[in-house]
DNA sequence: CAGGCGCTGATGTATATACAAGTATAGGCA
DNA sequence: TGCCTATACTTGTATATACATCAGCGCCTG
């Protein structure tokens, strides 16, 4: 074997029908929605047996670079839309990831009722008893996130029990209750004054206000109100295609 | 929800063996780095065959729940970060998806020097000539984003002939060059009196600052800041783990 | 004792086959 | 005309089999 000098392809024949795909549609010769041939038609055009076009397909529709749908055929997507992906990643983690130390400052741990906004996020009904929390999260003393949390009692009983003062909310909720679907908002917001207070910085100025509602497979678990002072805090993200 | 009793299970039989799998792991029983039964040990374990047992490990590995390699075996991956994604759409798009109109306001576009930071994204050497366009993004005539972009030219070379006013500087990269990795911060800023004025709101008025960087496999394309006026745009995103 | 050889068991690729399930269409019957 | 069914084609699931590739181990030879 390795007879074969340069370009030894020693890729998986799976691979040469993806890369034909994905030629057809970069040339524009397969424009979005535009059918594909069947796992059959690939087979017999390739030379291989229907499971491994089917695999092409298969691995291509897992990237989303087609669609398929059982009796009528498959199809290239949409072309994505100059999407990126933003990843969020836990404070504190961040934080100590950086070698700074992490302070987390409670300034309120109470059950409260809910109100007709959490009470439906939630997926419990208006004044039902909600856990409700306020902390900042400090980089070296230095407030970074000032977290307002509505949190389900009946899929974390003990949270009033916890000591949020070196471990957050969410790193308690992500281990009591494995997450399923998040749904997120990122906007910008003057700060008011009582909040410019707690986070030490002026009213008026630009924060980020990140929302998060999160639930697992029982419901909703909580929901999240996050404000990171502008001069101190950026989002990032790395996204490949 | 749970209009599925217990009867009706046409799941999969692979869906069995991953939830066997996601049990052990969840219960502790397998901690990070477990060896997991082999694809032989799981068929027989199930009474299936060995390639739908591979099938539940192959899924497992594509989600980052499991670790394989050729020859030693299955293992627990370690346990994911407490990550969440966010999806940034294209304006003009967006704007469209809502039923409503959507105006480029060309404030700029010209041929200029690449600053040391331009330069630097884009690979290329302080000086060189770049393509620098500002627009305004509307939605039914409101200023919704405002856009500052440099663009290599090598890349994008008849960005100056493009007619913003109806389609977007990032829809005509995304059409001329394939985009392949793109790296994104967001932040909160107090807008400057000049941005202010164009995106008709006040000095001061917080907003949101996307920064990106885009890049193919031939290099940088583009650097981007997008800014928003927080009170009437946000970034949303659905996760589904 | 060192090095190599082959064995075993693991994952990776590929094939042929069978049946299940969803969709569209052609044709027939009332 | 209107509805229903049979049929063909598609993707989805599952099996049995074969060979390739890789890592680890032990044995055996030089």
């Amino acid at each position: 074997m390795s007879q074969l000098p340069a370009s030894t392809t020693p890729q998986p024949r799976y691979a040469a029908i993806k890369a034909f795909i994905c030629a057809q549609i970069e040339n524009g010769d397969w424009p979005a929605n535009h059918r594909v041939p069947s796992e059959n038609q690939l087979a017999e055009q390739f030379g291989v047996s229907r499971m491994t076009a089917r695999r092409a397909l298969t691995e291509l529709t897992e990237a989303g670079v087609l669609i398929r749908s059982q009796g009528l055929g498959t199809f290239v997507a949409e072309a994505r839309p100059s999407g990126s992906l933003l990843e969020v990643r836990d404070i504190a983690e961040e934080i100590s990831s950086r070698g700074h130390d992490y302070e987390g400052r409670v300034l309120l741990l109470e059950q409260a009722a809910a109100s007709e906004q959490v009470a439906l996020a939630l997926g419990l009904s208006a004044g039902s008893p909600v856990f409700h929390s306020i902390l900042v999260h400090c980089d070296n003393g230095v407030p970074l996130q000032w977290e307002e949390r509505f949190t389900n009692p009946a899929l974390a009983p003990d949270y009033l029990q916890q000591d949020f003062r070196s471990s957050t909310p969410s790193a308690y909720l992500h281990r009591v209750q494995p997450l399923t679907e998040a749904d997120t908002s990122v906007e910008a917001i003057n700060a008011e004054a009582d909040i410019a207070a707690q986070l030490e910085i002026s009213a008026g100025d630009a924060c980020l206000l990140v929302q998060r509602r999160t639930s697992s497979g029982s419901g909703g678990v909580s929901l999240a109100r996050l404000v990171h002072p502008g001069k101190r805090y950026r989002l990032g993200a790395q996204l490949k295609f």
